[in-house]
DNA sequence: GACCTGGAAAGAGAG
DNA sequence: ACCTCTCTTTCCAGG
């Protein structure tokens, strides 16, 4: 097992007039995750750079890959400046592959290598033995001479048109054409350095302001913000007019004790004072405010403009996230990702002509309300925070409170809850940030959703009673099970609201999970809050079979302007309406890590309106079909009517502007000498146009087939019968104007491929029509390019040593009611942040078909073909769907689908337990070059690779795939982004 | 009476 | 500027 250190280079600089001209000042953080692969060479994998433009400061961060060869350990030492706890944390949290499911407080020692001028960082954190190692005065206490002043050069390619189209595979070129200008900079003293009082930018507040967009949870490095400025629990603290010494008493009983017991404070009705309507202007749009009251002083004011009266509910979750639907993102991010991040390269090198301005994000720029204003604090304001820290209301029998660390000096002491920690809630980096993407199953475990909510589920306001809990199809509720756990101390299941829409998963802002009590509930359950987020906990019993009926569980709205509006927030509540279950689970291992898994449910739309009229497609019996159509596809969903139509779409792809790219070539210092990181970006901004669609038809809807919740549709033929590659294209179910569902795909296939049936699906045939094996897809997600990504060392991700799922019968035993067969995995999977996800990353345009894709958040595949399938950090974590991502062959690697095979798509198979012999999977295990799949690769990503020189230990690494494209309710493209980010780092 | 559930009104924003 | 539609939020009522 390699050790795992991260190194942090975090130095600031001031870039010259260049930048400064344009009002750019370069902080350029560099840190990186370091890991010792083995003596004598380390793998740098992370970088992040930040810097600033006039008032506002970005982060640009990702994740790479290089070799770091290291003579011996004293030079290894050399880079151990300043260890530094924190700082780790979000370099682990930006590549969990280091930091994997598995958790350890055993100190990382950050290293930095930011040269001599490090006594600002060495009061970062100094509770490491080699904190200090740096002398004011660029000597070391061994008397070694101080590194050089590291110098940074920017190596930009030469700026092509702004609108230069390109095509998909245009990235070849451009690594070909090489660099033509360097720009070398030598930092400064440290006087250029950030504030030593500071973090370093790795975890400062600043270089990851919440106001950056590209401080996103896309990034591989996102920070998960608990500075007191954005965490919502600061303001009743804040408030003045709150009773700030009550967030420090955390067992405060009496009302809030009382308050406490049902969750999130139930404001009486009328008298919840609202949060202040003001948009924010620039569109952001604050929500309908609908009918607003709020009660002051006993009268009820009808609400009419910017309430100096802040909800008394704090928003509680910050997410210093970009935004998933606004309109404003659509126009500003791109630009933002694009222009801003390497015009901050390009201002630093002689070509680059962009304005930043324009690429700030408009929310970024918005003057943010003083939360502390007006905050009417109430008792209730405090309960979860009360709960955090008063565990005396567990119910009777719950798991590990008398549990013993074992090991784990994360877990937490004082409630014995694995997964529990009360730092959580300042941000410990003792466990699995809540918008970590964790794998659902990892050695014999495997945490399945056996029972998938139903797809709709009104959730209630604050001001509204509970609506219960969410239910599963057949009247009953969700149902959770551990796979694989033997042991017989109990666990505790976790369960919080996440995001279903295209990007990571994480926490939902505008959602929380809401406890229901009653004497119709089965199923014992906790609040707390971790990271700013309500947090179910539920126990998982031996006895009940690790299994957890989630009747326990509702959703609770929280106003979009109450959420907008805090600071750092940049996601916007309208029509992000579309939550997931997200279950975790912590389990103790005997070296005393923690093994982390996750897996997530179907989305769940919250709204009443989208519940009652649009249409849903939930799942289709068909993915592919050769292109020449003709057979019966069913859907089955929600709110089909007689006169539905379904239409057949084939986006546009592969178009789009190039707009920047850029290369960073950096030296990076070691003992005596450096290093040059050649860091690669190369930036491609696609600017589809909602409506440019290659081919739309409308397929035939067998109208006597017609249920409310099924629908037979013909497969309408390509408009290409001789493609010899598989194309996707994606369809819809349209109700009539505006209402349209998501866009589902489908892919049609050469005519000359041949079929492959799947097994029936017995869940379909309660529907009492044909047998048609049914494909599940979250409805809500506009389907992704697979991302090409590679897990060639699991381990590298299984820092505990295990490799990935055994198949589930192994750990799984097939009496299990799960076995079911008529059960499916329906998680949909969230980009692993082994793959960091900046918020430049992108899809690669083109037509993107393969059997393996993952569509709709399926879960990442590998590829056989990938050009990082060597790649020690071409790997992936994976959840949703435990038996399809994250069973690994024989030799542990993941699971691939054979190409040949479109009917043995990941989606169609059920999640039987103990089915894995009769899986319709290919086991996929050092694939020949031949063993592509459909066609879709990274292609500039394999001559990128191979532009490289020899001579540089150059690892290409695809960033996810995030095709930033929102469909909205009605079918519009709300925005589309679609960005490169390659990363190339080398060693000199 | 509390909780759950469905429906709809009111209001603001988007188009 | 006006209108229509959509969406959010609150309120009501029945089970």
């Amino acid at each position: 097992m390699q050790d795992t250190f991260c190194p942090s280079v975090s130095p600031k600089f001031s870039f010259g007039a260049a930048g400064k001209e344009r009002g750019l000042h370069f902080l350029t953080s560099l840190a990186a995750d370091m890991k010792s692969a083995e003596e004598g060479k380390h793998i740098i994998t992370g970088v992040e750079m930040s810097f600033q433009h006039e008032e506002q400061e970005f982060d640009f961060r990702s994740v790479f890959e290089y070799s770091l060869d290291v003579q011996n350990e004293p030079e290894r030492d050399a880079y151990s400046y300043t260890p530094n706890v924190s700082l780790s944390l979000p370099l682990g949290m930006g590549n969990p592959c280091l930091a994997t499911q598995y958790h350890t407080l055993q100190t990382s020692p950050v290293i930095s290598v930011s040269s001599c001028h490090q006594t600002g960082y060495s009061l970062q954190n100094d509770n490491h033995a080699a904190s200090g190692y740096y002398l004011p005065h660029g000597l070391r206490p061994n008397g070694a001479p101080a590194l050089e002043s590291p110098r940074i050069e920017i190596t930009a390619y030469s700026q092509y048109p702004e609108d230069e189209v390109e095509e998909s595979n245009s990235e070849d070129h451009i690594i070909k054409r090489g660099v033509n200008s360097i720009v070398t900079l030598t930092l400064p003293n440290a006087d250029g350095y950030r504030d030593p009082s500071c973090l370093s930018p790795a975890s400062s507040v600043s270089s990851r302001s919440c106001n950056s967009d590209a401080s996103s949870y896309e990034s591989g490095f996102y920070n998960y913000d608990n500075s007191p400025q954005n965490s919502p629990w600061q303001s009743p603290c804040v408030s003045p007019k709150g009773t700030p010494t009550l967030m420090s008493c955390p067992h405060a009983n009496g009302p809030i004790g009382a308050v406490a017991e049902e969750g999130w404070p139930a404001q009486p009705r009328g008298s919840r004072p609202n949060s202040p309507s003001c948009s924010g202007g620039n569109g952001v749009n604050g929500g309908g405010m609908g009918k607003r009251k709020y009660s002051f002083n006993g009268t009820t004011y009808r609400q009419t403009s910017c309430s100096p009266i802040q909800s008394p509910i704090p928003s509680p979750h910050i997410s210093p996230r970009v935004s998933v639907t606004d309109e404003n993102w659509l126009a500003n991010t791109n630009q933002y990702t694009n222009s801003a991040i390497v015009a901050a390269i390009n201002a630093l090198t002689t070509d680059g002509v962009v304005d930043l301005g324009e690429g700030i994000p408009i929310k970024t720029r918005k003057t943010m309300l003083d939360h502390s204003m007006g905050l009417k604090l109430e008792p209730g304001d405090l309960l979860s925070l009360d709960r955090e820290l008063c565990h005396e209301d567990y119910p009777l029998g719950w798991p590990s409170r008398r549990r013993t660390t074992v090991g784990g000096s994360w877990m937490c002491p004082s409630i014995h809850i694995p997964g529990l920690n009360p730092s959580h809630t300042s941000g410990s980096p003792s466990l699995p940030s809540l918008d970590w993407q964790l794998p659902s199953c990892s050695g014999p475990y495997n945490l399945q959703i056996e029972v998938q909510p139903k797809s709709h589920h009104r959730a209630h306001y604050e001001t509204e009673g509970s609506r219960g809990a969410v239910k599963a199809l057949c009247g009953s509720h969700p149902v959770v099970q551990l796979y694989g756990y033997m042991e017989s101390e109990p666990l505790t299941l976790q369960l919080f609201i996440g995001t279903a829409d295209d990007r990571l998963l994480r926490p939902h802002a505008f959602y929380q999970v809401h406890r229901i009590t009653g004497k119709t509930v089965s199923t014992a359950s906790h609040e707390v809050m971790q990271s700013n987020t309500k947090v179910l906990e539920i126990p998982l019993l031996p006895e009940n079979n690790m299994r957890a009926i989630i009747d326990c569980a509702g959703i609770l709205k929280l106003r979009n302007s109450d959420i907008e509006l805090r600071k750092g927030e940049t996601d916007i509540g309208r029509k992000n309406t579309r939550v997931r279950l997200v279950f975790r689970v912590h389990i103790n291992q005997p070296n005393g890590r923690t093994l982390s898994l996750q897996a997530s449910s179907n989305a769940i739309e919250c709204s009443q309106r989208s519940a009652q009229e649009l249409p849903l497609v939930e799942k289709q019996s068909v993915e592919s079909y050769p292109a020449t159509g003709g057979k019966m596809m069913l859907l089955s969903g929600l709110n089909f009517l007689p006169d539905s139509k379904v239409v057949f779409v084939e986006k546009a792809q592969g178009g789009g502007v190039v707009r920047n790219r850029s290369f960073l070539q950096m030296l990076q210092g070691r003992r005596g000498e450096w290093k040059v990181l050649r860091l690669s970006v190369v930036q491609r901004s696609l600017t589809r146009k909602d409506g440019h669609h290659l081919w739309e038809t409308e397929a035939k809807v067998d109208k006597d087939s017609v249920k409310n919740n099924s629908l037979v549709v013909e497969i309408p033929p390509y408009r290409n019968q001789r493609i010899s590659s598989p194309v996707q294209v994606d369809f819809y179910v349209c109700n009539g104007k505006r209402k349209r569902s998501q866009c589902q795909t489908f892919t049609f296939l050469p005519p000359n491929v041949p079929i492959i049936k799947t097994e029936p699906n017995d869940e379909y045939d309660s529907l009492g029509t044909a047998r048609l094996p049914m494909h599940s897809k979250p409805f809500y997600s506009r389907p992704r390019p697979t991302p090409i990504m590679t897990l060639t060392n699991p381990d590298d991700c299984l820092v505990g040593g295990y490799t990935p799922c055994p198949p589930r019968h192994t750990a799984m035993p097939s009496s299990s009611p799960s076995s079911s067969p008529t059960l499916h995995d329906l998680s949909p999977v969230a980009y692993s942040k082994c793959f960091p996800n900046s918020p430049d990353h992108a899809a690669p345009p083109g037509p993107v078909v393969t059997p393996i894709q993952e569509t709709s958040g399926r879960p990442n595949l590998t590829h056989p073909a990938s050009p990082d399938h060597n790649s020690p950090l071409g790997m992936l974590h994976s959840q949703g769907s435990p038996n399809h991502l994250n069973s690994p062959g024989p030799h542990g690697y993941h699971t691939i689908y054979d190409s040949s095979s479109p009917s043995s798509s990941p989606v169609s198979q059920p999640s039987t337990p103990g089915g894995t012999e009769d899986s319709p999977f290919v086991q996929a295990y050092s694939p020949g070059p031949g063993q592509t799949h459909t066609g879709e690769s990274s292609p500039s990503l394999l001559t990128d690779d191979d532009a490289s020189p020899p001579s540089m230990a150059i690892t290409v690494k695809q960033e996810p795939q995030e095709l930033d494209q929102m469909y909205l309710d009605d079918g519009k493209l709300q925005k589309t982004r679609c960005t490169y980010v390659f990363l190339q780092v080398s060693i000199r």
